[in-house]
Order: C-alpha cells, then sequence, then structure tokens
DNA sequence: ATCGTCTATCGTCGATTTGCGATAGAATGA
DNA sequence: TCATTCTATCGCAAATCGACGATAGACGAT
C-alpha cells in the first residue's frame, strides 16, 4: 500500500492538506461515540429503539445491572442527548431522541 | 408521545417483547464506538481517510498532543481495528482499516 | 396521613483513562 | 561506528469511569 515507494526521500506517507472538519465536530461525534461506548448503553439504546413508545424501570430488569447503576448510564444517555425521560406520575419513561440518534448516524456515514 | 394513557394500570409503557441483538454485538458495537470516544481519536481517524494512502508521524504535528500521548492514541484505534500501522523503515505508516471502518458504519446505521 | 413503589443521587471503592516526560529500540545516514 | 531520527513503552499523577449499597424525594394507593 504505497509503501517503500520512495527509498531515499523523506516523502513516504501521503502528505497532501487534508481539510479537516473543524475541532468541534470531532468533539461532537466523540462525545455522541461515547455515550454508546459502554454495551449496556447500547442495549439501552437498541431497547428504547425496539419499542414505539418509551420504557421505565424495566430497563433495569433488562439489563442485568443494579438500579443504579442503570440510572447511572441513562443519566450518560440522557446528557448525550440521545435518550429524553419523561416523568409520568411515580416512574420515568425513557424515549430514544431520533434527531440525536440520525445526528450520530450521520457523522459515523460521514466518516469517508 | 404516549404519556399517561392508562391512568390507573401499570401498563403506562410499550412491553412489548422486543428481540434485542446477542449482547456480542453490543460489545462490539461499544468497542468500535469507545475507539472513536476521544476528540484526538476521531481527527486521527478522519485524518486518516483523508489520504489516500497513510501517515506517519506526522500525526503528531497535526494533534496538538505529545507524541507519547498521540503514539497512545494510535495504539487504542489500532487495537480497535480501526486503523493499521506498518513499519516501513524508521517510521511507522497508518493507514485506515476500511473494513473495521465499514462495519462500524454498519452498525450505528443498524440502530434503528 | 401513611405506606409502598419507583427513581435519582450520594458516597465509596477499585479500575481505567489521559496526559506528560524520560527512556529504550530500530533504522537510516554520515 | 556513531549520531540522528522516529516510534513505542515505561512510570507517574490527576482525573474519570463503573459498579454498588444506602438513602432521599416524588407519587399513587390505601
Amino acid at each position: 500500500m504505497a509503501k517503500k515507494q520512495t527509498p531515499q526521500s523523506t516523502q513516504i506517507c501521503d502528505s497532501s492538506a487534508v481539510r479537516l472538519p473543524d475541532d468541534q465536530s470531532a468533539v461532537g461525534l466523540s462525545k455522541l461515540a461515547w455515550a454508546v461506548a459502554h454495551p449496556a448503553r447500547v442495549r439501552i439504546v437498541r431497547l428504547l429503539i425496539g419499542r414505539t413508545s418509551c420504557v421505565c424501570g424495566e430497563i433495569v430488569e433488562e439489563i442485568t445491572l443494579a438500579q443504579s447503576t442503570v440510572s447511572q448510564h441513562l443519566k450518560i444517555l440522557k446528557e448525550s442527548g440521545l435518550i429524553q425521560g419523561e416523568v409520568d406520575g411515580p416512574r420515568v419513561c425513557y424515549c430514544i431522541n431520533r434527531e440525536k440518534l440520525t445526528e450520530f448516524k450521520e457523522l459515523v456515514a460521514g466518516l469517508e
């Protein structure tokens, strides 16, 4: 793969000036990726995607972790914007934020 | 959004049985997401994607971090499979692993 | 008003991450 | 051979994460 094509020069690699997306975009992508950078959070996201509406503490039963730990993961996902939580009486229903999910998908798909 | 439709019942949320992808898939996605869950690593990935072939320690100049830190990030990316490194004389050229990148894209795109 | 349920938060612990300088190894060039 | 260059690795310190139990707050039901 374009290796050792110039035995004497220092131009071994492709030195073309690449226009990188601004750093802000990298931060945005990294934050969304980070939200999903844990198996439990991937499972939660998929669970919420699979439901037509939203789910409450049922997530705790689906994910084999302590309730407080699941709540922590939910908080992380909520802070990333990927999910939203609505208080509904004594419980809280979580839903996927389709817009954020689409944004994440587009950022990843844009890696090319 | 389907809130408070049943005032007396416990059936507030959509309790349909959702078939989740196996846990292995969640682990795979989380690992790839984790590789990109840092702005510097996003920048490195984008840099390598932008180049036709590969790059060496030039990455260190592009990323405003110490050489040892960049090397650490490169190691993480390499372990995730997203990039590959080839020793070429005194330097090391890194390339994007298109297959892994595609796998990542598909996993993210499959979130629906 | 009180009880039971559901959820978020606090505090804690160990493990991991992130960043750096210093250093060791490999390879090239003089 | 020797000096130089490039990269990976080794500590090290600070910060953060991940998991848990305990607890507090909110709400509905009795």
